[in-house]
RNA sequence: GGCUGGGUGGCAGAGUGGCUAUGCAGCGGUCUGCAAAACCGUGUACGCCGGUUCAAUUCCGACCCCAGCCUCCA
């Protein structure tokens, strides 16, 4: 049982498949016209949450994520660059799936791209105009027909007449309202089109996406998702053109993601404050932005800072010093799973099931973490169960799945670490103190956080800008 | 201007009509050769003003402020 909230509805909703134990997911994926940003980043690990939730639920679950690879302004960015519009769709779609990969990405089940669907999108327009929800006109364009759509604005929470207010400084003498949204554009010289029974063009941006949500998940889907800006109009031209073709819903769940935001000011393209995804993970282990995304529901908007992804390093450290010297390799299996205490288990889904929300389950995750570091030293088999429990519900969000060490020293030189260490064990062992502690001083000032045990000292990289400088 | 969401302790961020969210940072203690990590303890937090109630941060109303959408945008 999971209850999802429903941006149409504006309720927690029960998530009920179309089809028994098969959800279909739409997401209205990027325009690769230019490198990812944060917020793209936020959309990507979202949604990948998401279907690792419901997989993990043993749901089916088919995630379809869509790629613009034409539009105003892809011609536009390529014109600049004075390359052909491909290669430039090509670069950046490349670059998308590396950042995707190093923040360790589902990838979708299909990514499909307008431009290899301009068949099913022209069948779609034909549908539309024959069943006088749309129209062409003289130059070719066709237009979609808002006033046939009774409930146009729903999905914003707007009237048809407060939109058209807002709209009426718009004028285009073609069309027939202010509204009226673009399904074909006649091509204009020397831009790249396709043959259509309205002449050569291309899609308008809404269509593209009925269309294919339509080949791979059906007539309705079971959630439909995007950022937030996408509510109006995208999203709200899907529904009317998708119902108006297929006569039925389109999305039973819709869930819209809140925004990225800098935390001192807006990030905007035209201030030239905003991040890139790779300039933020080559700065940070992409597992901390991961981290990070998840320390807020997925509806609220986030603040990006630094210190934010301080802050969440910081604790994503603590939990994986908790994992640290257990063997968590293997999964947990459904046995084991029986035999603990369910207390954690049962809390962490009930959170995920209210909602997906990804900050009360991660505070079980802590909780975990206590009982483990609480254990360790006197009921260690206990304690290996926890830490068994903490990694295998933390792989549910697609975290902690690294070794400890791996992320506790990453990128660390172990050798030179290793042979100062040995030399301070020894000066230790001759109770040399003022040696021992020259090289922790050592080490420390390149960043590293020594740990004395009983049986050997632990390190772990605690300052990576540190490291850098020093090193 | 219209619509939507929100204002929680130093920071981030859940949640709730009366009962510790959680994390980071801080402070005190334990442990330690000293540290670190960890553990224990530690915060009179809920924008402002009214109202309902035995009780409101939580419900209702007004106000102030912030963000998003209304135009391309995840």
């Amino acid at each position: 049982m999971i209850y999802l909230y429903n941006s149409l509805t504006q309720r927690k909703e029960l998530l009920e498949p179309v089809k028994p134990g098969h959800i279909g997911i739409y997401v209205c994926g990027l325009t690769v016209y230019d490198k990812c940003h944060i917020g793209h980043g936020r959309l990507f690990v979202w949604f990948d949450v998401l279907v690792r939730y419901l997989r993990h639920l043993n749901y089916q679950v088919t995630y379809v994520r869509n790629i613009t690879d034409i539009d105003d302004k892809i011609i536009k960015k390529s014109r600049e660059l004075n390359l052909d519009y491909q290669d430039l769709v090509q670069s950046m779609i490349i670059a998308m799936h590396k950042d995707e990969a190093r923040l360790n990405i589902i990838s979708p089940d299909f990514e499909p791209r307008v431009t290899e669907h301009i068949g099913e999108i022209t069948a779609m327009i034909k549908v539309l105009i024959d069943g006088g929800f749309a129209y062409a006109t003289s130059s070719g364009d066709v237009y979609y027909s808002v006033a046939t759509f009774d409930t146009y604005g729903k999905l914003a929470h707007q009237t048809l007449d407060s939109l058209k207010s807002s709209a009426a400084n718009e004028r285009d003498r073609d069309k027939n309202s202010p509204l009226d949204f673009a399904l074909w554009k006649t091509a204009k010289p020397n831009e790249p089109s396709w043959n259509s029974p309205w002449g050569k063009g291309r899609p308008g941006w809404h269509i593209e996406c009925s269309a294919m949500a339509k080949k791979y998940l059906g007539n309705t889907l079971d959630i439909h998702g995007g950022g937030s800006d996408l509510q109006f109009p995208h999203h709200q031209n899907e529904i009317a053109q998708s119902e108006a073709a297929n006569g039925t819903t389109l999305a039973k769940h819709w869930m819209h993601l809140g925004f990225v935001q800098n935390a001192d000011e807006k990030m905007s393209k035209s201030l030239n404050n905003y991040f890139t995804l790779e300039e933020i993970i080559d700065t940070y282990p992409p597992e901390v932005l991961r981290y990070f995304i998840l320390t807020s529901h997925y509806r609220s908007p986030i603040n990006f800072s630094h210190e934010n992804m301080e802050n969440a390093e910081n604790a994503l450290r603590r939990l994986y010093i908790a994992l640290r010297g257990f063997n968590v390799s293997n999964a947990m299996d459904q046995e084991e799973l029986q035999n603990i205490s369910r207390e954690h288990y049962e809390k962490f889904h009930a959170a995920m099931a209210d909602d997906c929300n990804t900050p009360q389950a991660m505070a079980i995750l802590f909780d975990l973490a206590r009982e483990i570091n609480q254990l360790r030293g006197t009921e260690k088999n206990t304690a290996a169960v926890w830490a068994k429990l903490l990694k295998h519900l933390a792989g549910i969000l697609g975290l902690l799945q690294s070794e400890p060490n791996n992320f506790l020293q990453h990128g660390v030189n172990e050798k030179f670490i290793s042979t100062l260490l040995t030399k301070r064990q020894e000066a230790r062992h001759n109770k040399n103190w003022e040696e021992a502690d020259k090289i922790r001083h050592q080490l420390t000032s390149m960043g590293i956080s020594l740990e004395d045990t009983r049986e050997e000292t632990l390190w772990f990289l605690e300052d990576r800008v540190k490291y850098k400088t020093n090193a």
